[in-house]
DNA sequence: CCTGTTCAGTTGTCAGACAACTTGATTTTG
DNA sequence: CAAAATCAAGTTGTCTGACAACTGAACAGG
């Protein structure tokens, strides 16, 4: 066996690791059950105590875990997978490749054009400054299923980059960069009745239902580097929260 | 000065109070400014480091701050108020009045009948076991909002009690309840066109896009508690998610 | 039967230490 | 002089061992 005390190229992956492998025990631990008592898990995982209790942490955080003094560590509700909620956020393309749905790109532009007021407020720009737009339809067993618009500032991604790169998320686009970190995204939710743009675009009629999310994705270091609107035709996709009871 | 090592009576509020301290701390910090070092906060706290890093762990699983080893801890995006967003559940109740919205509950029934199947399934009953529902129209300035229907097994909570102690919100009756313990809540959002009863709660037509949540909420021990519709006429509330990078 | 006590096991918190990493300044080297 | 290598200080990541606070069950005494 390795002692653990020796060094390893660090890279964040002994987190990681546990991380992953606590949050496996989790799933396969049926709802009520208790956890084994802290040390000896620690033990078990090769950790230390205060090591396992930060992940611990996370879990208890998100919910998948309940923590009494005195008593133990209860599992909540594993409730299939962990971790596929809304809390994560992924794109569209790889959601869809989560649940097996084969989707296509069955059209897209980019243009250029100066951000309007909204848009330059929420990417902290001056007024009139250039935006980029990236739009598509998701389409999957020959149905549009969604439609898909991207606004981001000029200096972070270019309409060259774009049509060179693009292969369904500008999300993965993002992520991929070596100059960028990505943190999180702020994404609002709201019930609409298809505008004529958006009823033409998923093949619906005007006024039907659409399930929009209206996002914000920030960097590490706070700026807002893409605004987006996700329109989803109801049915095709399922989403859920997690909520922790206050 | 206090010592921190004397005994305090305990009551998780060593946790809560660092918790609140340290979420105002993020907040009042901008986005991207760097946070004290972890020992210095540790000792600003009055907490060990360990204590400080678990409480630490919270923000950063929701996103709110940001470690580098070897760098420091910085804040990604206060923006507003910080868990305010669907990842804690709070009843509707509760939320119309953190936003000042003066509410009315214009409709009120509460019936007994025997569960459906999908009912019986999320529920985990027998098959034809009773349930309770409760429904509710929730009105601002004189207009209907909302239409809640909660579904609860009849060993929960009984008609007499709801008709006793219901101010518009079973989840706030299940909360002050000492029996039991609430934990999460998985809640499912879709986008629907009003079936005709809905149409008819909220005044709409039938066809008219509503926003609608499916949730079940869960107690400690992972036993369901109770499975809730929640229809909102959009425009009137406004859901956010705060969503990490995977 | 009921009540209070004890006890083992659990999570909560602490202090101090070292490892791994980052950054910028300093020194060395070509 | 410029570039590369080294160093130093400061930060987060992790470990160890310990004690406090709490819970539940077993036990003793009424």
């Amino acid at each position: 066996m390795i002692d653990n005390h020796v060094s390893l190229p660090n890279s964040t992956s002994l987190s990681q690791r546990l991380h992953e492998q606590l949050g496996q025990l989790i799933q396969e631990t049926q709802a009520g059950e208790r956890l084994l008592s802290e040390p000896k898990l620690a033990k078990q995982l090769r950790v230390s105590r205060a090591t396992l209790r930060e992940a611990m942490r996370t879990f208890e955080t998100q919910g998948f875990i309940h923590r009494r003094q005195g008593v133990g560590t209860f599992v909540v509700h594993p409730s299939g997978v962990i971790e596929s909620g809304l809390e994560i956020l992924e794109s569209i393309h790889t959601m869809a490749q989560r649940i097996d749905l084969p989707v296509e790109m069955v059209s897209f532009e980019v243009g250029r054009r100066a951000a309007d007021k909204k848009e330059a407020e929420i990417l902290q720009l001056e007024p009139d400054a250039n935006i980029v737009q990236v739009s598509w339809v998701m389409a999957a067993e020959s149905r549009p299923v969604a439609f898909l618009v991207d606004i981001l500032p000029e200096d972070i991604l270019n309409a060259e980059e774009i049509n060179e790169n693009f292969n369904g998320s500008v999300l993965d686009l993002l992520a991929r960069r070596e100059d960028i970190s990505l943190s999180n995204s702020r994404t609002e939710i709201n019930a609409v009745a298809a505008k004529p743009e958006i009823a033409r675009a998923l093949g619906i009629q005007r006024g039907d239902v659409i399930l929009v999310f209206e996002a914000t994705l920030y960097s590490n270091q706070g700026r807002a580097l893409d605004f987006s609107y996700s329109y989803f035709l109801p049915g095709y996709f399922r989403f859920h929260v997690n909520r922790r009871v206050g």
